[in-house]
DNA sequence: CCACGGTTTATTATAGATAAAAAAATTCAC
DNA sequence: GTGAATTTTTTTATCTATAATAAACCGTGG
């Protein structure tokens, strides 16, 4: 049965607008509210009832308005509005930067499933996904093993980004001056300053702000291949972010420096520049996420290629 | 539930083998023969029993014996051998290729599973693992649309292509003499020099010898994201070679003698000469898929961009 | 007529169940 | 006591069912 975290959130979303009202106010039509809170009308309208019951809301179809009572109704707890897939994902990525298994775990669809609580299907569903981010792999005969949060992983994740983001960054030396790209530049090099203005309350903001920035400069020349690469390396950051507080303000405040000497290069189009300021930039990210991983050496050659899954035709 | 494919493959791969023996010879054991034929005893046992129950089997236990008898046992056809998943993905991929659906189209998975004669399940795990070729994209609320095999398509594939090739490519000037790769590719060129001898019959081998190819040269220096994008590869030329019949001999043995030549500039270990045949090679392949492409135009960025799905987090 | 609420339909997300296959444990025969 | 066969247990592949949600359709009051 599909959950009903959407609605959740969405009443959650609306209790917060509606108590904001005044006494009397009317209610905006269902079609309004809909496309503010990001759901459809069929959910809007069963939050509206559920208000209604609780004497929310008085009136109905087009008369609809609120009314201030001291009946609270409760929130739904946070737990409650994410989707199941969405709490595998951060169930998964927190065993999997948090405890860090050792490689070569395998991983037992129903244990995992019980584990967190959901149906098998939602564990498949993900590990299907995931297989694409390298943290995991496909055995010959079904079943999946885990190959580690280790320092080869990023290694080779940084092989890749650099590769993919020289290429967009050096794009930047040939576009034109009055391209609509500076724009989009320049206001994202407000957000940093902001942030670093207010980094000491603020710090946690910079994981959202780094994936935007280095989207942006990916996107310069779109490759969906490059995109795909970028969910990646988002999927990683996010939960690396959230899970390393060690010096967490101090590195993030050292990142944001590097961003802004970065964008002052891409201002500059001077293609040496660039090229030295992503270079900087992406070596010390790959630092500390190098610091970050288990340190497992890596495997032999032969070994790493005998358990990949061989394709089937 | 699950389907008996395993078995009936098994099966198949048994008659094969049993009615190659002599009359009264013994049966292998169990787990010999589970080993040969890459499934477990489990099913070796199920095949042997439905043997035994045709009279082709006498005995028991260690005493099992080849009894030829005229009772031939139907094989089991070859549509029924393979699995769920790997039949949806070859549906999926011949309606892709072959249908060229324009892009836009979006996906039902009830209507694809019914078209296709399988739970919905399946198409779901097709469809996750299927994300990543680039060819499909998520929408915000579910559903799936194609992006289409468009010229688009490939030129983004070959700019990844070429990237991660010419890496790897570049990096055989630098093995020593000695290393064991050497002969590895001086096999896969007597490979290459056979199937051009008796090119006339066997042109239809190449792709599978092309991927063993580019696959070996991008194993040298091993990253996992780069062996993840030659499964890409891989699937888009299996099944571009299978459909596009279109002068396949002529082009299989062009790209033989450009693989040929590349073979010798990576002996050369001279790096410049590794580069232009690598370059060479690449771009005579880029030109032939994308004649098989759609041709439509790319899409403007914006439109392209706000398509993607939003993260989540 | 047209924006809005009411109603119906289509589609997806997710649970739950089960046979097939693999793996492990046990027994047997020489 | 060892290699094979038998039995049991574990795990996955895959189907079916259904509530939640989105989307489409429809009538009506201003």
């Amino acid at each position: 049965m599909k959950s009903d975290t959407v609605f959740k959130r969405a009443f959650n979303d609306a209790l917060d607008l509606i108590t904001k009202m005044e006494d009397g106010e009317p209610i905006p039509s269902e079609n309004s509210l809909g496309k503010r809170l990001g759901v459809s009308r069929t959910t809007i309208r069963k939050v509206l009832s559920i208000l209604a019951e609780h004497g929310m809301i008085a009136g109905s179809g087009r008369r609809r308005i609120y009314h201030e009572s001291r009946a609270n109704p409760e929130r739904f707890p946070e737990d409650e509005t994410v989707s199941t897939s969405a709490q595998v994902e951060k169930r998964f990525m927190e065993w999997m930067l948090h405890d860090n298994p050792p490689r070569g775990t395998v991983i037992n669809e129903l244990e995992l499933a019980r584990h967190f609580g959901v149906a098998t299907t939602g564990i498949r569903e993900f590990l299907n996904r995931f297989q694409h981010f390298g943290l995991i792999e496909k055995r010959q005969h079904g079943g999946w093993v885990l190959n580690g949060f280790t320092t080869d992983f990023a290694l080779e994740l940084f092989e890749i980004r650099e590769m993919f983001e020289l290429r967009s960054a050096g794009a930047f030396a040939e576009i034109p001056k009055n391209s609509a790209i500076w724009q989009e530049i320049e206001s994202l090099r407000k957000e940093h300053l902001q942030l670093l203005d207010d980094i000491d309350h603020r710090y946690h903001d910079f994981s959202d702000l780094d994936s935007r920035f280095h989207r942006l400069i990916n996107s310069v020349k779109p490759n969906r291949f490059i995109e795909g690469f970028q969910d990646v390396i988002a999927l990683i950051f996010h939960y690396h972010y959230q899970w390393n507080k060690k010096d967490e303000r101090q590195r993030n405040e050292v990142a944001i420096r590097e961003h802004l000497t970065y964008i002052d290069a891409l201002f500059s189009r001077n293609a040496s520049l660039i090229d030295l300021a992503c270079r900087a930039h992406l070596a010390s990210a790959k630092e500390t996420l190098i610091r970050a991983t288990s340190g497992q050496e890596k495997v032999n050659v032969a070994e790493h290629g005998g358990a990949r899954r061989p394709r089937e035709h």
